[in-house]
DNA sequence: CTGATCTTTCAGAATTTTCTGAAATTACAG
DNA sequence: CTGTAATTTCAGAAAATTCTGAAAGATCAG
């Protein structure tokens, strides 16, 4: 490959990484390059660097543009078409959340909830369906969880994670000094804040 | 396959989902029939209800094993061995995160800070090792969190998720009351369990 | 022990997924 | 327009993964 043994090592590592998280190696791979890459880089240079065929650097790139992971841009001067990540990782990290959602979570808790609806036959269904809604339950929590955070900003969503579980301490304190809480935010869609008195 | 329509689309749906995040699909589809299952069942019945062979449950069991996503128990009068889900669904949330972590995380981290050390080689290098110092810190605050939010117990957990970005509320008015939070902790280390007062 | 039952192993078959080269299509400079 | 360079498509080849049957290996009741 056509990369020092720094990227080398990287490229291979988060293909290998990508094909045990359900993306195509090659793709994985293609990512990596244009992650670590200072410049965008076009199609030929991808597949050369990497040895794939121009094809298949094609094909993946199609597939990094249907998550909207990669952009593409022209460059002054060249006619071909540059690839980029975003800079921010953050970003990154948002629309893979985001598009995972809709492509994988989405379309289960809508089956889901079409099994659960169903009328059961016997006690075995019945059973099964107790389950079914345990598991809709849990994803929908995360999921609405990950709704919420998404809708921070990123200075925010850090300082959140750095709080760890430590956020159970002003979780107590909340409950200790309601009265504190109420006067930050308006009615919110009323799920567990105590009702205001 | 010798199951309900309710069972047989679940196994089938969770069987594909399971292919789109790197678990074969048969895997996949042992995992949903035990989930939903109201008992342990022993490989063979296994095998019939999918319609695979012996072997393939066989290894298919193996490996969920070695994911500790399942358990193996001996029902008195038979001598088979019969195999479970945990009951708790957030235990298998638990367990997925942990085993996901020890095995592509922190092997990930590992490379990462490998490459991140090494001396660069140019202007192209130290930018990349830049781009893999965000990327390994991204990751390090990600999984600090989980491993944060691991030690609470179901109950905190859920109410955190509930919570969502309103906890942001509740950091604004930490920082406006320092004194309080002061007060339960000293250093900001890595401790959490609050000693009760 | 013995033999019946259950489980695992593994080489090769079957299947699925990925990759390629050739041809078709598109984009655009002149 | 025209011709060249860039890109995409797609059928079949190649590779990777998964699955199976047969055989070997455990386990255990009697």
């Amino acid at each position: 490959m056509g990369m020092s043994p720094l990227a080398e090592a990287f490229v291979l590592h988060f293909g290998e990484m990508g094909s045990r998280w359900g993306i195509n190696r090659t793709v994985g791979q293609i990512y990596a390059l244009l992650y670590i890459s200072a410049h965008p880089l076009p199609a030929d240079e991808i597949a050369e660097t990497l040895n794939f065929s121009r094809s298949n650097v094609s094909m993946g790139l199609k597939e990094l543009q249907s998550w909207q992971l990669v952009r593409l841009q022209h460059l002054p001067g060249d006619r071909r078409e540059h690839f980029s990540t975003p800079d921010d990782i953050w970003q990154i990290v948002r629309t893979l959340a985001e598009q995972r959602r809709r492509r994988e979570i989405d379309p289960t808790l809508s089956v889901l909830r079409d099994l659960i609806v169903a009328q059961p036959a016997g006690a075995e269904e019945r059973h099964a369906q107790e389950k079914l809604r345990e598991m809709h339950d849990l994803i929908e929590l995360l999921t609405g969880w990950a709704d919420e955070v998404q809708k921070l900003d990123t200075g925010e969503l850090v300082s959140l994670l750095k709080l760890g579980s430590r956020v159970v301490g002003l979780l107590e304190l909340k409950n200790r000094l309601p009265f504190i809480g109420q006067k930050r935010r308006e009615a919110h869609s009323a799920e567990d804040s105590p009702p205001p008195d």
